[in-house]
RNA sequence: ACCCUCGUAGCUCAGUUGGAUAGAGCAGCGGACUUCUAAUCCGCAGGUCGCAGGUUCGAAUCCUGCCGAGGGUGCCA
């Protein structure tokens, strides 16, 4: 019987327990760097060790006499069937049937799917999206919300109390530009039918005339001191125009399923500024050079960073820090991430390092992805050659639409329909997960609406299949299976899916301490691959009883942790597609 | 000039942080549908991991130099 403590644990944690267990018994004292990682190769045995040869080095040992002495230290301890010495000294561990059935249906019925809740009373703040106000958001924003939400839910998973906090852009020179826009060119029958573009247009109308007219830039800075000192017309106007953004912004992240705990802009910690400043000032970080106040941060190896610009006026890093030193005073984060594009990698690392030297004790993380480019030119606000986030959105549910309604011609439209969101928005963000953030990524529809290979529809589709099974199991036998069907292994490709199966809570933790849902995303595909061939290959309902109803079971769990899995992405799975 | 990333099959990308014969998808070729949902499965072909050195039992991965691409560098965010 295995203890609670056991059952929180990942196989990898327990095997590289185990292992560590026996290199302490055959030495003198007990090392600390054994760790057990899966196999690439099912010939390699489902998991290995490669610690004997490092460590065998540092003791002056011969590699491969060490692991046999490891190997052959005892008997087999619990869930190992059986473990070999190969090549100048790996130790490839084979797993016992009975264990690898116990531990998957385990994973299959435990509210968290195995995954350790390791995060439990841990805060953790997620800073993602932060979109500006009275601009729409294109296909730019689209990675910090998804990759961002993606982090959100990874997190959560593990147990990790998680406030999600939208930091918009709501303060700033562009307020007076846009107050004055709106002054002299609001078209008001636009601003009722589209809102966020009509905002766009006479700021960049606006900005366009500031550009050439020295006068109109004076009355812009004019409405921009006026808002900032509290004057009732601007602030009123600056709120409609939070308000429209905000309500646009829902918008998607209503089809998007975002949810945020916080929207917090940067307005919320304007007050707190002066005061950040003086602290600086006190603890002689900040001094003063050509007008401006600036922290030498030479000996973090970064330039002068200015905190307060010559005309008073407060840079970004000083209102992250007022954020910082906010979030830590109301909620006492173990962690704070961020989720931005590789532009601000400077800028993090310069307000980081202000941030530990002013006494912040949350660890601070900037996880930051490359920019999203069209094949044939950088896209910019200024060329025009934006692709709209709804656009967008709106094409992957057309071509999914179309998709489905080729597949599945009876499906009655508000099912089709539904189905349709549901695959063309995850088309869309599997897109964007499935790969590593840190690499420049060319946007192309295809790409982005992938219906096939390694897409979103892909594993939706491997789910909706077992969703269907079940479905027919249930009417045939007039009962859904049960969640203690005992398993059983018959066929080599049900072990190769247990081994899978098992797979998921180490995946997760990787994913998440990594920052990279393209972790989990990978696995989701090759757990779909392995479901796929063994579903192709192996009868499942026309197997005979008993080994009927122990596939069946195998199935179920396999769209268990497709549907967690895919949950964790953000990515719905409709039960039928 | 300096700093940060990236460079892997024709194309788009993985590669468990130093492990065994570098893997997928798309495109190409050959097979499997009166189906347990073929958006699938089985197979074939495709590589000097940008180039050159170095570190060690072992390198796509780490160090140095060079080439190429992108981004950044005191009053934008």
């Amino acid at each position: 019987m295995e203890s609670n403590n056991q059952k929180n644990m990942t196989v990898t944690a327990l095997l590289s327990a185990t292992l560590q267990a026996r290199f302490a018994s055959i030495l003198d004292d007990t090392p600390q760097d054994i760790t057990v990682v899966e196999t690439q190769n099912p010939k390699f045995g489902d998991y290995q060790c490669n610690a004997a040869m490092g460590l065998a080095k540092r003791l002056g040992k011969i590699p491969r006499e060490l692991a046999k002495a490891v190997v052959e230290a005892g008997p087999m301890p619990t869930g190992i069937a059986g473990m070999e010495v190969a090549g100048p000294g790996f130790i490839n561990i084979f797993l016992d049937d009975n264990w690898i059935l116990q531990k998957t249906s385990h994973i299959g019925n435990d509210p968290t799917s195995g995954i350790p809740q390791q995060g439990e009373g841990k805060t953790v703040i997620i800073d993602y999206s932060s979109p500006n106000v009275a601009k729409p958001m294109h296909i730019g924003h689209i990675r910090s919300t998804i990759i961002g939400n993606a982090i959100d839910r990874m997190y959560r998973s593990l147990g990790y109390h998680v406030i999600a906090d939208n930091h918009i852009g709501d303060w700033g020179t562009q307020f007076g530009i846009l107050i004055m826009g709106y002054r002299k060119f609001l078209d008001k029958d636009r601003l009722k039918q589209a809102p966020i573009e009509e905002l766009e247009r006479i700021y960049v109308t606006s900005y366009e005339r500031a550009r050439n007219d020295d006068d109109w830039m004076d009355a812009c800075r004019a409405e921009l001191v006026k808002l900032q000192k509290g004057d009732p017309e601007n602030r009123s106007l600056w709120q409609t125009f939070i308000e429209i953004s905000l309500g646009e912004f829902e918008k998607i992240y209503q089809r998007l399923d975002v949810h945020f705990d916080l929207i917090r802009g940067e307005s919320f910690y304007h007050n707190d500024l002066a005061d950040v400043i003086s602290t600086l000032r006190e603890q002689a970080l900040a001094e003063e050079s050509e007008g401006a106040l600036i922290v030498r941060l030479e000996d973090e190896g970064l330039p002068v960073c200015i905190v307060q610009k010559r005309d008073g006026g407060y840079n970004y890093a000083t209102t992250d820090v007022a954020t910082v030193q906010s979030r830590e005073a109301e909620f006492h984060p173990e962690r704070i991430i961020y989720v931005t594009d590789e532009r601000q990698q400077l800028h993090f690392k310069q307000f980081f390092a202000i941030a530990r030297k002013t006494g912040c004790q949350s660890r601070l993380e900037h996880v930051w992805f490359g920019l999203m480019r069209l094949p044939e030119a950088t896209f910019s606000t200024r060329q025009g050659n934006v692709i709209k986030l709804e656009a967008l959105l709106d094409e992957a549910e057309r071509r999914a639409y179309d998709m489905v309604s080729e597949l599945n011609p009876d499906m009655p439209e508000p099912e089709r329909k539904e189905v349709a969101r549901a695959v063309g928005i995850g088309a869309v963000k599997y897109a964007d997960l499935s790969q590593n953030p840190q690499t420049l990524i060319t946007f192309t529809w295809d790409k982005a609406l992938a219906l096939d290979g390694n897409s979103g529809p892909y594993l939706q589709y491997a789910y909706a299949r077992i969703a269907s099974l079940l479905d027919k199991y249930s009417a045939r036998e007039g009962t859904p299976i049960s969640d203690q069907t005992s398993l059983q292994l018959t066929d080599p490709r049900e072990r190769a899916l247990c081994i899978q199966i098992l797979r998921f809570p180490d995946v997760v933790t990787r994913a998440a301490a990594a920052y990279r849902p393209s972790v989990i995303a990978d696995y989701l595909y090759t757990l779909s691959q392995t479901y796929s061939s063994f579903y192709q290959n192996v009868p499942c309902l026309k197997a005979d009883p008993g080994v009927r109803e122990s596939r069946v079971r195998l199935c179920a769990i396999t769209a268990t942790i497709l549907k967690r899995g895919l949950n964790i992405l953000g990515i719905e799975t409709p039960a039928r597609i």
